[in-house]
RNA sequence: GUGCCUGUAGCUCAAUGGCAGAGCGCCUGACUGUGGCUCAGGAGGUUGUGGGUUCGAAACCCAUCAGGCACCCCA
């Protein structure tokens, strides 16, 4: 072991241009997610182990899992999901259904990072638990879009597909349940790798030439939802859950539009195939042209994994935000808030025996609600005080120096645009919060 | 979990077996009531870490840690 201090793979420390950042997309996520009156929740990041089990497919093996002094095993959660279905179920008799409920924290999977993926990730989830309603699916559509704009996106686009759907596509291609999984994955590959690319991965699973031919024709179809829902109800006749999928999101499509959703945001995707294995009614995520960066957010209606741990059905409807890969494009994008710094205003000291003269003025301007930050040192230069409020990118400097005492105002300067003006102390605060608002 | 690439000053990179460098940034001054621009000077390195080969290693070999790419899978 080297004595050199290091952070462990897949885990990031966020120092404070990239908190800023971060602090951002989550204030954005909690003013949109309150909004539309989802109440907050926080349960431990951990979890006793068999609680995770059997609920995520798969990616079971990505679990951390680890053995108390007392022989007991623990794991740290995977996602934000399986802790809620817990929680319902612990919690049934105080909650009231349906429940609209967020939670923001990290989660933890032993994978190879790389770039958008890291060992420790922070989620942002909402679900509706407890309605079966068509409209929660659409709210949760509703909120997703919403929160992807007040982030600063344009060009996203949040596909949706259903899971009964996906399951038609197999079943008309004359694949049971069992042996689809592949077929998903290979559709689920159809922006990456193209119809040719998707026709040869499912010929060297075995399809037949005829049925692979039927499925590519079914996930290459594009257009408004309307048209691509018709489409797809006269090529799954005869398969009634998969029309019955239809009907849904015909429903939830409906009341999209009648929530007012900009329609260039969503689209009816058949090739999409999310990999969790709960899920039982719509699915969706969102995606981003530039950069390349897989999806931004996943979700969908699981209507019986609350079941597992409460005896009793839950339809639950929700999706998950992945704050890393957020954080990330949003850099990218430089999209992130326009003010770099916490503090909106730096007080200079001018000279020890005018500090405690700035230091009232800092006071006030405090109790004003500005976010101030102070010179420490009274005898360092002046401009040294402003070169370092400006390296901090705090927005504005006052000057309290002699004259202003003695005339009774206060020098404000933009660091931003260099320009300075003399007020009244009184005035200085609204000023400030004028000019950056 | 598999295969490959990368790691040199705070940052971006150069040096292909022979004295470890540049640009930007940083510090000081020109400038005793004002940051950015300019000029002059200065500091900063056990070349990710550990071992090996060699007269000699930043470079070659092994291990390890971290980052990235393609699979796998997913946020």
């Amino acid at each position: 072991m080297n004595n050199k201090p290091q952070n462990v793979k897949g885990m990031r420390d966020h120092l404070p241009a990239a908190m800023i950042v971060r602090q951002h997309i989550i204030e954005t996520m909690r003013r949109v997610f309150e909004r539309y009156g989802f109440e907050p929740l926080q349960t431990s990041i951990v979890e006793h182990s068999e609680t995770l089990d059997g609920k995520i497919g798969d990616d079971e093996k990505l679990i951390y899992r680890f053995e108390t002094e007392g022989g007991r095993w623990l794991a740290l959660r995977y996602d934000q999901t399986v802790p809620l279905a817990r929680v319902v179920a612990q919690y049934q008799g105080q909650l009231i259904f349906p429940w609209r409920r967020y939670a923001i924290g990290p989660s933890y999977r032993g994978e190879r990072p790389a770039r958008g993926r890291y060992r420790e990730l922070w989620q942002a989830d909402v679900d509706i638990v407890g309605s079966r309603s068509p409209v929660a699916d659409a709210e949760i559509i509703a909120l997703l879009t919403d929160v992807l704009s007040e982030l600063g996106f344009t060009g996203f686009t949040t596909l949706i597909n259903h899971r009964q759907i996906i399951g038609g596509i197999a079943r008309v291609a004359g694949l049971d349940d069992a042996s689809a999984g592949g077929v998903y994955r290979a559709i689920d590959k159809y922006d990456k790798i193209g119809a040719d690319g998707v026709r040869e991965e499912l010929l060297r699973g075995g399809v037949a030439a005829e049925a692979a031919e039927r499925i590519l024709a079914l996930v290459t179809l594009k257009g408004p939802p309307e048209a691509v829902l018709g489409e797809l109800s006269e090529r799954l006749m005869g398969d009634d859950r998969a029309q019955a999928a239809l009907v849904n999101l015909r429903e939830i499509i409906g009341s999209v539009q009648a929530m007012g959703v900009d329609p260039a945001r969503y689209t009816i995707a058949p090739q999409l195939a999310r990999g969790l294995s709960y899920y039982t009614g719509a699915v969706f995520e969102a995606v981003v042209e530039t950069p390349p960066m897989g999806s931004l957010l996943g979700g969908g209606r699981y209507d019986e994994l609350i079941g597992l741990f409460a005896g009793r059905s839950i339809p639950t409807v929700g999706l998950a935000f992945g704050i890393e890969r957020l954080h990330d494009i949003i850099t990218e994008l430089g999209i992130g808030p326009a003010q770099r710094a916490i503090a909106d205003l730096f007080m200079t000291l001018f000279n020890p025996d005018l500090a405690d003269a700035s230091l009232g003025l800092a006071n006030e301007l405090r109790a004003a609600g500005l976010r101030v930050e102070i010179a420490l040192d009274a005898r360092e230069k002046l401009a040294k005080q402003f070169q370092y409020a400006d390296r901090r990118a705090i927005p504005f400097a006052a000057v309290l120096g002699p004259d202003e005492l003695e005339q009774g105002y206060v020098v404000l300067k933009d660091l931003r645009s260099g320009e300075q003006q003399r007020l009244p102390r009184a005035a200085l605060a609204d000023t400030v919060r004028a000019t950056l608002a």
